[in-house]
RNA sequence: GCGCUUGUAGCUCAAUCGGACAGAGCGCAGCCCUGCGAAGGCUGAGGUUGCGGGUUCGAUUCCCGCCAAGCGCACCA
């Protein structure tokens, strides 16, 4: 369904289009046309500045603009009352019959309505997580996650063909690092003296997966020697059984937040099948390489950044940039994404100008390409700031936080505040709040609607919904609900253009703010007054069943759960 | 030093391309349960949007300067 606001749009544009026809506008180009949500609901439900916008090339008085183009706008169902308020805007307000007839709509389009056609089944890939499988998915990781894949499921919606993507950094240093503290504590534990390395990973966990390794291994006594008396093979080994071990870890970990992946790419991949060599020629054709103090450097007209980055080591190895670049090309040219979205950690953001050089050096459009910063999470109990470092084995892992708080509070949490303002994430209160907290109030809401729907059907009352009649809807608080529930397609559309999930978790809770108040304010059954017509309780149980539908939907794209009971 | 991000109510955060009185939740002060779940509803107090300039009919939003916080500035990833 397409949001209301669209509909607007088209209607003041065309009646602007007609004053001018007529005359009692000037012939001057128009502006572009918005409607907005006035913050003060006296102002109507969408209001539109064309006047002001046009005060200036028009030469007019800007309420005079106004009360031109309201004069020329065509009767839509849509619309009730329509008014010019100073300064100079449109304000508009939904018709009551229009609106009690969306409950019908939300029940026609049911699990699919929020959905538009923004994308038109054009390919988006979403990108995110990619930590290196040198160990678990810690709680800093997972605002990235919770943040790529309520994109994905939002982009989805929109109408866009999604791929969600976990990129397996299994070359490079930082795995030659971490196999090499396996292949030691593995020597360690046969009682061998072998050193753990200098940038070794200290964690416990790394000790307790060499073990794992030994004990699951299908010959233990060949490892074993293999350890004791080869130790490049024995850590080549103990490095591919252990980068599987933590491949899944990770998956495992991360289902627990619900985030799933429907391509795990390997980097070392892109050196297997040529993208490397191939993206490397394509830069070194179109002069975007320089050899340097024995290196290989990248440099773009774009980058003010005279010295440019290093991209092939002086001893020949590729940079992790160099293969950065190889996944790029890999991604738009050989798998030809329409756009890409990346899912950054905020210590990457020194990297992003430079990615976006080098996809333009590719030849490749840089809008195609959205990188999104996500600014760090500070973990605490309370007090107690928790200092995360893998090396140094300082590690609360996702499951750890799942655990203790569960999915859905931590997915709700993480998901409410925008990506780029850094954030502390305070154990202690998600646990110790629960009580008052914002995801139990929004579950609530769902767990009441369940209420009332099986209590109906306890009581025998039609369950297929056909007698009710939504034109007997009328009450305040029936309108405010239905009036909050179309909003959801706007809500899809803003994520979908903005690349923010947090206004999902801010719209949720009016959502169930406005079912709240009904409940409050309008029986449904009649429990309490005997009296009420049976009419009315059909029509408000339409109207609850479109409620539920469009709360799930809402909970659904978060990636939380709806609860029948509490 | 340079770059990116942030600074809004006591706390945590919103504010849809620059709009009409800056909004929620928590906390605080009150009120509302003999009936669909009170994990709820209603009312109230609480703001010089970090500071100073500028652009504009209009600035939390855009531009410049300053202050403060986080992150980054490797032939690590």
């Amino acid at each position: 369904m397409e949001p209301l606001r669209h509909k607007l749009v088209r209607v003041v544009k065309d009646a602007a289009l007609r004053a001018i026809e007529a005359g009692a506008l000037p012939s001057v180009g128009l502006p572009e046309v918005t409607v907005e949500h006035p913050q003060n609901p006296d102002h109507g439900d969408y209001a539109c500045n064309i006047g002001l916008r046009m005060a200036r090339s028009a030469q007019m008085n800007p309420l005079e603009i106004a009360r031109h183009v309201t004069e020329h706008m065509s009767a839509v169902d849509e619309l009730g009352a329509t008014s010019v308020a100073p300064p100079g805007f449109i304000n508009m307000t939904i018709s009551d019959a229009w609106l009690k007839q969306q409950v019908e709509t939300v029940l026609a389009e049911g699990k699919t309505f929020g959905n538009i056609d923004k994308g038109s089944g054009r390919r988006v890939q979403v990108e995110f997580v990619s930590v290196n499988p040198t160990g678990p998915v810690h709680i800093g990781h997972a605002r990235g996650a919770v943040l790529g894949s309520t994109l994905a499921n939002v982009l989805t919606a929109a109408g866009y063909q999604v791929e969600r993507e976990y990129y397996v950094n299994d070359a490079g240093n930082q795995m030659d690092s971490f196999y090499r503290s396996l292949y030691a504590r593995a020597a360690q534990s046969l009682g061998l003296e072998i050193p753990m390395p200098a940038d070794g990973y200290m964690g416990d966990y790394v000790t307790e997966t060499a073990a794992a390794i030994l004990a699951e291994s299908p010959d233990r006594a060949a490892l074993e020697a293999l350890v004791r008396n080869d130790a490049d093979a024995a850590t080549r080994a103990m490095g591919q059984a252990g980068l599987a071990k933590m491949l899944d870890l990770i998956r495992h970990d991360l289902a627990m937040l619900n985030v799933e992946f429907d391509v795990w790419f390997n980097e070392q991949s892109l050196f297997d099948s040529g993208q490397y060599a191939e993206a490397i020629r394509r830069l070194r054709d179109d002069g975007h390489l320089v050899e340097r103090e024995g290196a290989t450097w990248f440099t773009h007209a774009s980058l003010d950044d005279d010295k440019g980055s290093v991209i092939v080591r002086s001893n020949g190895a590729p940079t992790y940039f160099a293969s950065d670049v190889a996944y790029h090309h890999d991604k738009f040219l050989r798998r030809k994404f329409d756009h890409v979205i990346d899912v950054w950690g905020a210590d990457h953001q020194g990297h992003v100008r430079r990615m976006k050089s080098a996809v333009e050096a590719l030849g490749i459009d840089p809008e195609r390409l959205t990188i999104l910063i996500a600014q760090l999470v500070t973990l605490r109990r309370g007090d107690e700031v928790i200092r995360l470092s893998k090396r140094t084995g300082d590690i609360i892992t996702v499951r750890e936080v799942v655990d203790e708080v569960g999915s859905d509070v931590c997915r709700f949490f993480l998901l409410s505040r925008s990506a780029d303002s850094q954030m502390d994430f305070d154990l202690e209160l998600a646990k110790n709040e629960s009580e008052e907290n914002p995801v139990y109030y929004v579950q609530y809401a769902y767990a009441r609607i369940a209420g009332i729907r099986q209590r109906a059907a306890d009581r025998g009352f039609d369950p297929d919904l056909s007698r009710g009649d939504v034109s007997l809807l009328g009450h305040e608080a029936e309108l405010a609900l239905v009036r909050k529930m179309l909003l959801l397609t706007e809500i899809v559309e803003l994520v979908a253009v903005s690349y923010e999930p947090h206004h999902l978790p801010h719209y949720a809770q009016e959502l169930a703010t406005a079912f709240h108040w009904f409940y409050k304010e309008c029986d449904v059954l009649p429990d309490r007054d005997p009296n009420l017509p049976p009419e009315l309780t059909a029509a408000r149980l339409k109207l609850v069943e479109a409620a539920r539908i469009v709360l799930a939907r809402t909970l659904d794209l978060m990636g939380m759960s709806a609860p029948e009971r509490m």
